[in-house]
DNA sequence: CTGAAAGCGCTTACAG
DNA sequence: CTGAAAGCGCTTACAG
């Protein structure tokens, strides 16, 4: 039914292997040939059946990227820096949202495998270090984005967790704030981790202990938030300020103590973690730590396929993603690929986070000026 | 490198075709014989290949799904609807984002043609009829989701706009507003149309001629309802209340007004449409028309599925995906299918939009109750 | 119930 | 520079 190689092959008067190689640009075609095919393509309305080049270059063109929700605003400039990159070298990319939970993201990870993605970008990772050793062994490339596995060998981009949670911290205590209480993202997940770490620095930079009753547990979402904050309040010394673990908890904090009638930052100050679209808006000015979200995601998308190519180059194809190499290991390396592999070793990109004061943590409260432009009439 | 079935057959001892009749769970394979495979596949580590698969199944298990901006709240929800439902039937689901570009669109289109993708979802759609039709011919399934093309057939799920935009504009006039402005969605976009036809009904009911300078373009963005808010506030006489005709576009407008000093509702009313998680938040309380997001995706993906099992049925394969499907002609009817075709004429599904009161339209001030709940305690 | 063989639509050495 | 042939890893009639 569908239009294929063979009829080209046919309409054009030349063999298929000519075909194949116009549709590649190998250079060593002659121009008349080239043309007659080209006008057979057009004729006959010809697309390459991308399965069956796949299945003979064992390449897709495809990658999976793993993240836990795709409606927490997070994640889609993430995804926008991943697929806006990858498109620009033809590659398509599967969407899996897995809420966090591994059994959804090993079914995933088992459904890529089959579609024989080229990579996986892991934006939230639940998987063990065995399950991603094992995936690595496979053959399967895949880097970390803005999550890290202390201890596991893996390409990753990510943003300095302990130094934002530090500055979040250590701008509420320069405020004056002393009781300064914390909501946690979900347990096990490094990035949460990382940011209660810099946020118990903080403390004890300025010789506070880190009471144990000011650390909540959330779960980087709103309703988390919400709860965690409820359970704040509940308590009998409330305390002055809060550093949630992400923007969407600190929403969700910002709801609970509106209902009860406080109001942030007059009653309590509050930053958060991330920057959002929403955290920027007249009516939150969500004081908070920013991540280069989209950068994350099209570095992360650049170092794949950088893994990508290398193993294209290893099993003794070249890449066509060179423009996106970093370029290594010279012809005489290659040869003798096997006696032993030059593997590039992994890389972490470690981005500086950036606090971005606006109105709820109350500095304006104490006339420091907030040093963000907000307005969108730029 | 990899483990294939011919690996796994001479481990089991059987042929390749045994194996793949376990693996596709045909009945009439032996106890032992589908042991002794089921055991080789686990000891070797067997995952099926999907390209291969493809190609002589005809069938991807992977769709592509087309939007303008995932950045965009709206289409996270949408997004979501759609992947939940794939995943129960296997399939993968291809992100792209076109920014509502024409050129963009048509590329992922071919690139997703190319990847012999079961169908498209089209959440945004640019290209015309023209290029449609010339997609149906190809045989590649497809359903709107959220967007209609009058005078054209094809299935799709989508809300009344219509009556939206007229209940959003009717509730401004009911709370006594009379100079309600209109920002627009994109021109072209059949939701941002209907939406200003509802806006004008409403009006023409109330004998108001909607006035042209009331009438501001706006492209559903932020950006976009801050610019043309801004617009709105220039002129001599401000407007009492703004239909915006997406959340987003109320956000932006918002922005503007907060930036001008003015207060929302005091001194302009506003609602929006979509209900976006936002939305509902204690800080912004925007009233809107909420249309049931994750409702379309997940209809749009049925649909889709019965479209794709339809044409297989067609092609003579017998569909999977059964449970999806509204049942449709007896076995007779499909005997003849080379004299006939028996397609399931297109459905357009019409979800009814419901307005959410909150605080922006103002009809607290008049000590309207408001009808909805929005704590998250529950 | 099981296997041998053909075929899906490409690419890629291998000859010429 | 070009073509014939093999092969990628599956599924599916077709025999038995």
């Amino acid at each position: 039914m569908a239009v294929t190689i063979k009829d080209v092959a046919k309409a054009a008067g030349v063999s298929k292997s000519t075909v194949s190689r116009v549709l590649n640009r190998v250079p060593c075609v002659r121009g008349h040939m080239r043309e007659r095919v080209l006008k057979a393509v057009e004729e006959l309305g010809y697309t390459p059946n991308a399965m069956a080049r796949g299945l003979t270059t064992k390449r897709s063109k495809t990658i999976g990227l793993i993240m836990s929700d795709i409606t927490n605003p997070f994640f889609p400039e993430v995804a926008r820096g991943v697929e806006d990159l990858m498109k620009d070298y033809n590659y398509n990319v599967i969407l899996c949202n897995t809420d966090g939970r591994s059994e959804k993201e090993a079914a995933y990870v088992k459904l890529l495998i089959e579609k024989r993605v080229d990579g996986i970008i892991f934006t939230s990772v639940r998987m063990g270090v065995t399950d991603l050793t094992a995936l690595k062994k496979r053959g399967v490339p895949f880097v970390l984005a803005g999550r890290a596995l202390p201890g596991f060998e893996v390409d990753l981009v990510i943003v300095d967790n302990v130094l934002g949670g530090f500055q979040a911290t250590l701008h509420l205590l320069e405020l004056g704030y002393r009781r300064i209480a914390h909501i946690t993202g979900p347990p096990g997940v490094s990035a949460a981790h990382d940011r209660q770490e810099g946020y118990e620095k903080a403390l004890k930079q300025f010789h506070i202990n880190p009471d144990p009753a000011w650390i909540v547990e959330g779960d980087f979402t709103q309703v988390g938030g919400y709860r965690a904050m409820k359970r704040l309040l509940s308590s009998d010394r409330r305390p002055e300020a809060i550093f949630a673990a992400n923007d969407m908890t600190a929403i969700g904090a910002l709801e609970a103590i509106c209902e009860e009638g406080l109001r942030v930052p007059e009653d309590i100050a509050l930053v958060g973690f991330d920057d959002i679209p929403l955290a920027r808006l007249h009516t939150i000015q969500l004081t908070t730590v920013a991540q280069p979200k989209y950068e994350i995601g099209s570095i992360a998308a650049r170092l794949l396929l950088e893994r990508i190519d290398e193993g294209l180059e290893e099993a003794g194809i070249s890449g066509e993603t060179e423009g996106a190499r970093i370029k290594h290991g010279g012809a005489e390396q290659r040869r003798e690929r096997t006696t032993q592999r030059f593997k590039r070793p992994t890389q972490s990109i470690v981005l500086p986070p950036r606090l971005v004061i606006r109105r709820t943590c109350g500095s304006y409260l104490q006339g420091i000026k907030v040093g963000y432009e907000d307005s969108l009439s730029l």
